[in-house]
DNA sequence: TCGCAGGTGGTCG
DNA sequence: CGACCACCTGCG
């Protein structure tokens, strides 16, 4: 089987990575690695940190199986966001913000990935009033009933989500086993949408979709179309900005505000680390 | 049993 | 335009 490995990768720690709310897809498996799909491939991740002392468990090398060279360079370099320089964003987010630099040091080795648009939107219109065991079940449901393989990995099949054509093709009736909920209606109704009008290329065509309001929209906006101001607040967010800034936990445009003016540019990697750090508080 | 979970759309005033 | 509130579903 085909195997790449990646040396001496900075700021990085599958966990962090892939349980900080952004992706529903990847599972750890029992020796700390985790399988996943996206892009339509199946691989395994596994990070072994440098055996050196000093070194701190953020770095080291990156084993990606089941993925050529070419594919490593083609789609998990550029959705893991490898390129990017992770230690220069923690150091401007916490120069002068102590609480900042609680989150960052909780959340070391996050990454934001870059995924794909139409997976982002459905992952994250099914998320909404909902929590991530059934999230997760639901995409599972979408993608093994109506969904192509994706390839296969320690003799399991793993399939891609529906895509937008598919998805409209189908009823309420035959969603029905999913268990999606009242969400069905706004995925087939976004399917339709996408059908007719192609996918949103902006944050104005992303809130014309059904089921997308403001949460969804800056969630897909950051995690799969690259906009690393946006600031998504969710429950969570607004009981960490209330709890570290103290802002009213009602206000989410004061967040948003507090956001733009103090991370900028930064605002979506700081939403990160400040999610996971409350989730982590809370596990 | 009932509240709640990574919100949104619809409906009021 | 802002403040409510119903909403599928499964779990504790």
């Amino acid at each position: 089987m085909d195997e790449y490995i990646v040396k001496n990768v900075k700021d990085f720690r599958l966990d962090h990575v892939f349980d900080c709310g952004q992706c529903f897809r990847w599972e750890k498996q029992a020796d700390g690695s985790y399988t996943g799909t996206a892009m339509d491939r199946v691989v395994n991740m596994q990070f072994v940190c440098g055996d050196r002392a000093s070194e701190p468990e953020t770095t080291g090398d990156l084993i990606i199986k089941n993925c050529t060279e070419e594919d490593f360079l083609q789609i998990w370099k550029p959705y893991l966001d490898l390129d990017r320089d992770y230690g220069e964003i923690k150091r401007t987010l916490t120069a002068d913000d102590l609480v900042m630099g609680e989150a960052v040091a909780c959340g070391q080795g996050i990454r934001i990935l870059k995924q794909d648009l139409w997976e982002t939107i459905v992952s994250f219109i099914i998320s909404q009033n909902n929590n991530i065991p059934r999230i997760k079940g639901c995409i599972e449901n979408l993608s093994q009933m109506f969904g192509l393989p994706a390839g296969e990995y320690a003799g399991r099949t793993y399939y891609s989500l529906p895509g937008p054509q598919k998805l409209a093709s189908l009823t309420a009736e035959d969603l029905a086993p999913v268990r999606l909920g009242y969400r069905t209606r706004y995925l087939l109704e976004t399917a339709k949408m996408v059908c007719e009008k192609g996918l949103p290329e902006d944050e104005v065509q992303l809130s014309a979709l059904c089921g997308v309001g403001p949460k969804v929209a800056n969630c897909i906006l950051l995690f799969s179309m690259a906009k690393y101001d946006s600031f998504p607040i969710d429950v969570w967010m607004a009981r960490v900005m209330s709890q570290l800034y103290g802002i009213d936990e009602g206000d989410h445009k004061g967040m948003c505000t507090y956001a733009q003016e103090h991370f900028g540019q930064l605002g979506g990697f700081a939403q990160q680390y400040l999610f996971y750090y409350i989730r982590e508080k809370n596990r």
